[in-house]
DNA sequence: TACTATATGGAGGGCCCCGCCACTTAGCAA
DNA sequence: TTGCTAAGTGGCGGGGCCCTCCATATAGTA
């Protein structure tokens, strides 16, 4: 793995970026082909760096959890367990509904999979443990609600509004409902 | 429309038959071919009968769909709003989640599409508003919240949970949660 | 400067969706 | 009963995607 040579490694960081436009003008189902062609190299190198579609949506969203786990982190010590709690959920929602195609990454809970442990929604939910405990301690939210609930919840909630006329907006509406209840 | 071929409606038919079978067998991304071969036909008539993937599902799930509506209508008149409100959204929840493909269809809520008043969401849509009106007017659900809305959040639980071991367990544990408020 | 493991890309197979068009046949009318 | 006609059908070809295999090119090293 360390042992990579210098053009391969120049190629991933080609083919990412092209990947990465890729999905956001096309989704979670960019084709492969085409990020390939644009990105001026045959169709097995970019198999070869990213096998499978769900690596390659993995590594274009790879930063954005890393920026949303350190914003995790700077939260857990907010004065507020809940309004912390809360944000770090709404942030979650905004960058999910915003970014094409991470909604799809977030949904996918593939077992024999999930035991990679570098799954990012696995990273997500370490970020988010110590607030949503914090928050529940401070009897601030439902008891029995785990993080990967709520993973799930705001993934299902982006999936859905995804063809919406304003799929940010109608995400941030429908995260609000749930967080208050539909019929507490 | 009325004046079909004979041997037209039996091809429908037994194609329906054979994708209610594909669907339930592979989801929302059967393949049309297969459904064709299974059936016995060409592939250009299943296309005649359904123009598109959409159509063929929701073809696949018309009669749940009015069979669901039937139980909004039994359950106007139920003595506890709250009570028949939430009923009937847990038997969304349940049906959706048990049915695979279904969900898909819920969530896509295409503009020039939903005209097409046929929309099967629309049709739910006018099947739970008399019970989430009543149960709103008893102050028992939390106030904007529209159909549309527990639509949209049915189906992005449905989708979320697809993946997951016991998807019909935890999309039911899940609307529950949600029915309750994360943090009320 | 040679050598070798690493990296590459093109070809080919399989599957799928889609549109076109010549052929068949149900249903009506004489 | 027998034609006739339009509705209905299915096969074919084009285009796309995903995936695998293998002959070739080259970075890094001895």
């Amino acid at each position: 793995m360390a042992a990579q040579r210098a053009d391969a490694r120049q190629n991933y960081a080609r083919i990412l970026a092209v990947a990465e436009d890729e999905v956001a003008a096309h989704g979670a189902g960019a084709s492969l082909e085409q990020i390939a062609r644009t990105a001026g190299v045959g169709s097995a190198t970019v198999r070869r760096h990213f096998p499978g579609r769900r690596a390659m949506l993995e590594a274009v969203f790879a930063n954005r959890i890393e920026a949303l786990c350190e914003r995790g982190r700077e939260l857990a010590g907010a004065a507020d367990p809940r309004a912390a709690f809360l944000e770090w959920l709404g942030a979650l929602t905004a960058y999910a509904a915003s970014a094409r195609g991470f909604a799809t990454v977030l949904a996918q809970e593939d077992v024999d999979y999930a035991e990679h442990a570098k799954a990012c929604s696995v990273k997500l939910s370490d970020s988010g443990e110590p607030l949503l405990r914090r928050a529940a301690r401070a009897g601030a939210v439902t008891p029995g609600v785990t993080v990967a609930d709520l993973v799930t919840l705001v993934a299902g909630i982006v999936l859905a509004t995804e063809g919406h006329a304003d799929p940010v907006a109608e995400a941030d509406r429908l995260l609000r409902l749930v967080v208050a209840g539909i019929s507490p």
